[in-house]
DNA sequence: AGTTTTATGTTCGCTATCGCACATAAATAC
DNA sequence: GTATTTATGTGCGATAGCGAACATAAAACT
């Protein structure tokens, strides 16, 4: 292993700034391994640092109560956590937690703001991603209000599959009901359906998706729907 | 009635500007009509204009398959309709509809992009506002998870009175239940309960808040959550 | 004045989800 | 190897909301 000096961006956000920008950049991203579970803020804290996952994944989440959150969005190596500061905002309204294990390159927010300020490339690709989230923000809000538990279980497992590039996770349905806000055995009845449509496998916390279509078609359209504003956004 | 010259900016986040960009952004202001029930953008539209509230009132929604859609942001004279604007973009991801009748400023994109990037004072409003709506789409979200209609109509009507500062509005309990995605007998169940309770009166359209504060305690708190942090960015 | 349209109200059977309590079984700890 | 913790599964009564069909009443039309 070599040092920290040469670091394979593999945050796709990233990647797509042009080299230049990168090198500006790198001085001032530092990575860092996230474990599950790990908050990174919790609504109303002060944003610290900005995170671009490289192959972990975020969640955000808004509180209705003390004990009541439901997920509005996800965020994986294709975008940013700490959206806000790109706004010009410092502080999270939401609370982001890492749903996935992984790394993710870390950037203070003082820093941050003042490469923004210099790079039209790091901004326009930024606001990008801040409208992509609006989105998958305003479907998920839908999605709550329209979709059944396995239809949004199954959305939700397609939309972890994307960002972590891989078809088996490890999540137990315990942590799946806050995300989603439904009671775990919601998830046990859902999880359940799934599997035995022979879309999903699972067992103690190892998620396996055995059929993608099929787990595509049960999903309500809010998966293709924000999925294809995100492919087309990239092109 | 005097021309159109001398234009009273009644839009709150114009009037937060400093008085040069004011002088600036008038040249490209034009006051219009809107009628209850246009439609300023379809989701996928390419946005012409971006709009001013003075004293009407517009629903974003999002759909989620042809017949269903549910109301996601409601932006009024604190904010600008064509967001995506600011973030570069030029396609509307929402359907876009006047859901109260009044005036607004409208501003073609080319003038406001042009004007948009000569002024930091209206980058930062507008930047502080699309954090706002993100957070309001958010609260929509978790609320539609885990409220019941009672309470979001009540908090609905709450966020309609800030936005048109009235305590009477015309709307109709099937446009309401377009909005909170639910049945219009849903809407007639619920409005009738707060009318029992003496916190509404309302007949044929006419909505009247007669007992705010008890409204107030109706409503989820998403509603107060979402106002306080509009409250705390004005200032 | 009578007809039509629009807004609101009622009823009914059905389903998804809830909250809660308890059951099982795999993994881990000692 | 037994005990404990963790993850998943089951059962049950309660309820909010659904879809659909029908009822009433105020406005608008002519």
């Amino acid at each position: 292993m070599s040092g920290p000096k040469k670091v394979a961006i593999s945050n796709r956000l990233l990647a797509s700034l042009p080299k230049k920008s990168h090198k500006d950049l790198q001085l001032y991203l530092t990575p860092i391994a996230l474990e599950f579970g790990d908050l990174l803020y919790e609504a109303g804290d002060q944003i610290r640092h900005v995170y671009f996952p490289e192959d972990c994944l975020v969640s955000l989440l808004t509180t209705v109560d003390a004990n009541r959150a439901a997920e509005v969005g996800l965020v994986g190596s294709e975008g940013m956590v700490g959206v806000p500061v790109a706004l010009g905002i410092a502080i999270s309204p939401f609370l982001a937690v890492v749903q996935g294990a992984g790394t993710a390159l870390r950037m203070k927010t003082v820093d941050f703001r003042r490469e923004f300020g210099k790079s039209a490339a790091l901004q326009s690709a930024l606001f990008r991603f801040t409208h992509l989230l609006m989105i998958q923000v305003a479907q998920t809000a839908a999605c709550n209000r329209f979709h059944v538990v396995t239809q949004r279980l199954a959305r939700w497992l397609l939309m972890t599959r994307d960002r972590v590039h891989a078809d088996e996770f490890v999540l137990t349905q315990a942590f799946l009901a806050r995300m989603l806000g439904v009671r775990r055995v919601g998830v046990t009845e859902a999880a359940s359906a799934l599997q035995k449509l022979n879309l999903i496998r699972y067992s103690r916390g190892n998620i396996t998706i055995i059929d993608l279509p099929g787990l595509e078609a049960t999903a309500c359209g809010c998966y293709e729907k924000v999925n294809d504003l995100y492919a087309k956004a990239k092109a």
